[in-house]
DNA sequence: TAGTGGTCTAGACCACTGA
DNA sequence: CAGTGGTCTAGACCACTAG
């Protein structure tokens, strides 16, 4: 063979340019820095603007970059840790949780809930919803389904709907003491009212926490919990969590 | 006002096309089945191929559909459940646990990793890649950080690197019975070498978990495994796992 | 070798933000 | 209003798989 045989494995460009982007990112930009914008970057590196924001989306996935529609790319600040497994929050609306519960609807559930909570498919399951902030930024949209079943002494006379009636459920569902049995965390993508909420576009990537509470030997209550997947790192067990990062994070000036 | 305000927020075309898609996906195809190519898909909807495969990603982030270059894009399996956080797998190495030693070598790691362990950033590591299997498919791949001073009594006879040291080292390890201290689960794209363990192409979304072992009050160990997102669920608490799914599941026949 | 999904281009227009 | 990221098009070629 006379012909020499580097770049025999060709890597594709937006995955050499991601690799360019994280360690300039680490070396050059401080956390809320604004980057050049796509138009003017694809032109720097000489791709099309499509290949270029093949890499960013990538970094946004791996929460180095934040971008935002009108505004701009910014460095994103290291991932926060947040608790989903520790006794504090051992059930729903305990005191001290982290949700804020946001409001309340009757109506049947979504049939794969039914199943799991072992009602019938077009039983009325209370759902309520709640939202979760940290730093003052939203994390988390959560739906909590409780069967009425697990209520009975709910008072009948309030509102059946809004933040006062999802109170009521939380104040009934907790004199049940019920039990945190199992979670199970799984990527997905936002629905449009969970994007909303989250401040992010319908289809972002998400963390999907599902939690089953029981009381006695029944499904009390199911959580479905919705967390950014790209500023949120789930810890379980001990809170404050493991520190791992990528590189060097400096603070903008 | 005399216009009538429909269609006032359209949506984008790829989001109606992933709505209708996985309606299909529900109602008329069966777990494994073929779907009709992209550039056919495409045409049948009346769309550009780019903006197909704008949904057809998203379907796949979801784990609905499994595609493969030069085979086709099929309709995958529901999601399988992988505890990750039970009794069983207390410490690495135990007996019973899922994990398949594939290699071991000594260096120094990362940066992030030496800091975590509490080890000067030079100071050698041995660094055991793992492999986990469920139903026979590759569901995560670990590189799991053993300081040397946890193991001071490793014969220094073997080779030192191998599947033979791999098992050297979690024996030694397992005999000063480390604790689970706790776990982090964030998004992440797979690394090259960790794509090819687990059968993706680089890049590929992965649930990234890291989780601390202490034996007394040190660090002992520091994993950090890597699964795939299109296809696990990660369970913590009673194994088995909560049972959410998007719809019917028909299997081929 | 034929057919698949993966990468890439050079445009265009739209939706949103903030001055 | 100008500037940003988000969506979309109609092509092209490449890498991979399987018959």
């Amino acid at each position: 063979m006379g012909t020499t045989q580097l770049e025999s494995v060709p890597e594709p460009k937006y995955w050499h340019l991601k690799t360019v982007l994280s360690e300039a990112l680490d070396s050059e930009f401080s956390v809320g820095e604004i980057l050049p914008n796509e138009r003017d970057l694809a032109a720097r590196f000489g791709v099309a603007r499509a290949t270029l924001r093949q890499a960013l989306e990538q970094l946004e996935l791996e929460g180095r970059l934040q971008r935002r529609r009108g505004v701009g790319t910014t460095v994103a600040p290291p991932r926060v840790g947040v608790a989903v497994g520790t006794e504090q929050h051992a059930w729903p609306g305990a005191a001290g949780d982290a949700w804020q519960p946001v409001d309340c609807d009757l109506a049947a559930p979504p049939a794969a809930v039914a199943d799991t909570l072992g009602t019938d498919r077009d039983e009325p399951v209370h759902t309520v919803r709640r939202s979760r902030t940290t730093h003052g930024q939203p994390v988390a949209a959560e739906l909590l389904y409780v069967p009425a079943s697990s209520v009975p002494d709910l008072p009948a006379i309030d509102a059946p709907a809004g933040p006062a009636r999802a109170r009521a459920v939380l104040r009934e569902l907790q004199r049940l003491e019920p039990a945190r049995q199992e979670s199970a965390v799984e990527l997905g993508s936002a629905r449009a009212d969970d994007a909303k909420e989250l401040d992010r576009l319908p289809g972002a990537p998400v963390l999907v926490v599902t939690t089953r509470y029981a009381a006695g030997d029944r499904t009390a209550a199911l959580s479905v919990a919705t967390y950014r997947a790209d500023t949120c790192r789930l810890t379980f067990g001990d809170s404050g969590g493991v520190e791992i990062h990528h590189g060097p994070h400096r603070r903008a000036s």
